[in-house]
DNA sequence: CGGGGCCTTGATGCTGTTCAAATAGAGTGG
DNA sequence: CCACTCTATTTGAACAGCATCAAGGCCCCG
């Protein structure tokens, strides 16, 4: 619901003046956009690609905060540093401009921005909460998938991520994701063209899986 | 770190005005502060007290999303319905106003509040995002006892919430929370003062299994 | 057409759950 | 203050779901 907001072919018309004079980053598959514990004085705007955020925990373990898209506005923090890092996970196109260093004029539109990143924030944060504490590993994909559908208008949805990245996302790991996917396809919820490719067949039974 | 902001016994000197014509409201053990899909057009603060907010799904599990404690404030939504619902965890009071019904000369500093609110309650949501992503059930109860410790200062920490309200704050059962606890307390990281009291026996240790 | 990463599939094991029962603790009335 | 009761917590044993370990297959791209 609150994902519609977003559409793959999003118009630039609105909200889109407070990144005039933006500088316009590109980045190759993987490569890292910002780190963890890295001073947060931007904020970003994805145009083209895809983004994950991830943290790194000292023994290797990974959990992916979210995942952005053309349109979404990433970056935002409260302290001083970024808490999360992000990589584009491919090709990929970002505005950045400066958290608190705009003219006078472009104050209050900046913070207005901010501010609706942040509530943004807040709301999926709250959802991937509920994902992450109590639900089954076939909730969970069931879940995500519907969400990046619900992003992707169009009938046949492309994951812009690998599976370990859905798997960290998920607090999975990739064989159960896989497993959990081969599942889906088996009763009939979807139907995948490739590994990173999927339609929805029969969406009011996904849902029903889902049950969140 | 964050939760020090807080302590059991703040100096109201400061941001208390915002509350100054707020009503006062006590509860008792396990009444309803407001429900889940309520309207959220009241903002709340604890002044004595604990207070949990959870998520019920329809099969009855349920989700904690935070614990909040005198001088905490609760129930700052970004769509018009609170997602959660917010209950005394025992005797408890708190000071309730308007979201957006404040006078022209207080906009500004309960608006400043509601960004305080929600950059505190982001902080802290994708804190529990973390714990409830990847980490086993001993990491999660050894990162909570040390929380709760971080907020009440003081050698003896009481615990105001069940072991069913930290299990569904956990993800994981009362049976499971009970036998880690037992664990910690057999390996000499905290000692027990029967089911609801509890004193840090060795912080580095305990800090240690936490790992996050 | 071949290489290499990504993904799937299978077998086995461990962590946390479930079910069941005992024990401790808090509140109440005598 | 004590006995009683009701609930919360602990403990034990069996089970299930997901992880781990190990191959094998697919697909993308050179």
């Amino acid at each position: 619901m609150t994902q519609a907001l977003y559409s793959t072919t999003p118009s630039n018309a609105v909200s889109v003046d407070e990144w005039a004079g933006a500088a316009r980053l590109t980045f190759r598959q993987g490569e890292e956009i910002y780190a963890q514990d890295e001073d947060a004085d931007l904020i970003y705007r994805v145009v083209g690609g895809a983004v994950r955020t991830s943290h790194l925990l000292a023994d290797g373990r990974r959990q992916i905060g979210d995942f952005y898209y053309e349109g979404d506005v990433l970056g935002v923090e409260m302290g001083p540093a970024h808490r999360f890092s992000a990589e584009a996970l491919g090709p990929c196109e970002v505005l950045a401009i400066r958290r608190s260093g705009s003219t006078a004029y472009d104050t209050g539109r900046v913070d207005r921005m901010i501010w609706a990143a942040t509530a943004s924030e807040l709301q999926r944060t709250q959802s991937h909460m509920l994902l992450l504490g109590r639900a089954t590993a076939c909730e969970k994909v069931a879940r995500f998938l519907l969400d990046i559908a619900d992003r992707f208008r169009g009938e046949i949805v492309a994951l812009p991520m690998s599976r370990q990245d859905m798997a960290d996302y998920l607090g999975l790991t990739i064989e159960t994701i896989s497993r959990m996917l081969g599942r889906l396809q088996a009763e009939g919820f979807v139907e995948f063209i490739g590994a990173r490719k999927y339609r929805i067949r029969r969406r009011g039974g996904l849902t029903e899986m889902a049950a969140a």
